[in-house]
DNA sequence: GTTGGTGCAAAATGTTTGCACGGGG
DNA sequence: CCCCGTGCAAACATTTTGCACCAAC
């Protein structure tokens, strides 16, 4: 199902903009709003800062693209069509490594049962230090 | 070791402002800089929030706070001589829960082995939904 | 008395909104 | 042709910075 059908399916309407968003998102793998749209400036006349915004903010309420808090408070999104994954994010080098959802299940196991928590492992970001920067 | 040993030893002073910081901190448990501020302000003439920003950032690099990252963006700062641990912040009633970073020993041994990370647990924040809130 | 810390105001940064025009359906 | 979506500019929220004065030591 593309992008055309998934809009007009919920009533919106393909725009180049929109398209764009997506595609800088999805080439990305991981962008803030700031990285697509210098993404989309490369390659096409430009679209303004606030569409970008309002477009990731559709994407992601369609579940086209999700978002996880990586580098202190910016939020960054990657496309749904990629797996789930969790982040673990160096401090040292901002190195970031995707991992599993099956390798932190012991972890989100615990959750459920013990505190009946239901995590979201698609936005969990684990930080701290990689093997090279660990002191 | 108090506030004034542990600036004076660095080479840094006190002063009110930064004692009264450290005291919001730690009574409020939880604080943003703006809750720092304003639980300041009921109780004192009033610090800056400039100051309150400085201090925070200050007391961190003395190791007397931590920070992690829960109402997305918001910095919460949180006392270090508050036992270390774990956030599950809650989607649907935005309710914190506190987890014993034992409980996530599975996850973090996990990562420190097979990819070599070694995780801030203090700073790990888990989003998701809790048991009241689960659909 | 020195020097570092604070208050204030302005700047920088990141995000949201109101409105009129233009393009998608 | 209608109305949603966009660009633009302004509003907004949050955090940072420059500078003169004041207080810690």
């Amino acid at each position: 199902m593309d992008l055309h059908e998934q809009l007009r399916a919920r009533g919106y309407r393909l725009t180049p903009q929109r398209q764009l968003v997506l595609d800088a998102v999805t080439a990305l793998g991981h962008a803030t709003p700031e990285d697509a749209h210098a993404w989309i400036q490369l390659r096409a006349s430009g679209v303004n800062i606030s569409t970008v915004y309002r477009t990731l903010e559709l994407l992601e309420q369609l579940g086209l693209v999700n978002h996880a808090h990586l580098s202190h408070g910016a939020p960054t999104y990657h496309a749904a069509t990629a797996p789930e994954h969790v982040h673990l994010v160096c401090r040292g080098c901002g190195m970031i490594t995707e991992v599993e959802p099956a390798e932190v299940e012991p972890m989100t196991g615990m959750l459920r049962e013990q505190h009946g928590f239901q995590a979201d492992v698609g936005h969990l970001t684990v930080f701290g230090e990689c093997a090279t920067c660990v002191p």
